[in-house]
DNA sequence: TCTATTCCCTAGTAATTTACTCAGGTTTCA
DNA sequence: TGAAACCTGAGTAAATTACTAGGGAATAGA
């Protein structure tokens, strides 16, 4: 049970928008210097935020994207689901499970995943950006991040 | 945000060892029938499931599987992790993230695995079984596993 | 109007993962 | 002894993922 790169960029990407956008809009390419995340891809993955209404974009130079609507109204489960991450652990359906004769776990995984879809439901935008480590977080990208520098770290550190 | 067949396919063993084998031990090739799944990719499975202590295997002719511990000891996680299905949503740790220079939704990624960790482990092996659902699936089951004959219909039907 | 800047879109692709199959063991009961 | 069952390692086709390439379209400012 895992959460692929694009589910996790997607919500990287919300809050540097909500952190970042606040009055104006910002360019992906920034968020994608900050987050280290290439360009093209969060260009793909903004169509998909785009076109679940979570943020709206202007064209052309000053161009860049804002969120949507308020972060109060955004949630962690809208952020996966535009982004394809379909919380969904359900069986696909095959041969071995269809209406008339489930499969012996069919109703469990149906269960759990409104479970799993309410509780990240229930975890707004603006909760995330609250927290003590993602302030700290911002306010260092903020600094790093002038000149385009990416900073990167050897793993066998430490 | 998915589960994967293997994941599946081992809570659905694991169910039907806890509806079968309840005084002698029951046969892969029975499972493999009972639940429609291949029976060496269930060998595969039963190797990580033994090895994880969840099951105990009886060896020659009459040999079959059981459980090891009691139902209300097994909890979905312990089968789901012994199917390596891990329950991690983190971030993989490449080089945009990493102890010293954590990437802005670490933490977030960390706490919420550990959430999902401690639902599933509350969720118990003689919770699951004891749904009506699954107990009328089990009888049904148990008679139309007779001759071993698999009843397929097609997706097309509904 | 020109040009740089930005968003927008389609198509391809290498690497990885998944869901198996195959081809043999080994152990035990009858 | 031989059938029934577990046990194991290796291989592999298909699907998925995480990108890259290469353009096009809109807009601000000169």
């Amino acid at each position: 049970m895992k959460l692929t790169t694009r589910g996790r960029y997607a919500v990287t990407a919300m809050m540097d928008l909500a952190l970042h956008a606040k009055l104006d809009c910002i360019t992906l390419a920034g968020i994608a210097a900050r987050q280290s995340i290439s360009l093209s891809y969060l260009e793909q993955l903004f169509r998909s935020l785009r076109n679940a209404g979570l943020i709206k974009s202007v064209r052309g130079a000053k161009g860049g994207y804002m969120l949507a609507r308020s972060e109060k109204e955004i949630s962690l489960a809208d952020i996966l689901v535009a982004a394809d991450e379909h919380i969904n652990l359900a069986c696909g359906g095959g041969s071995t499970c269809n209406p008339i004769d489930p499969c012996l776990t069919h109703s469990l995984w149906t269960n759990l995943s409104q479970e799993f879809f309410e509780f990240l439901d229930n975890k707004k935008l603006s909760d995330l950006v609250r927290s003590r480590h993602v302030q700290t977080m911002a306010t260092r990208q903020d600094v790093t991040s002038i000149g385009d520098i990416p900073i990167h770290i050897s793993r066998t550190i430490g």
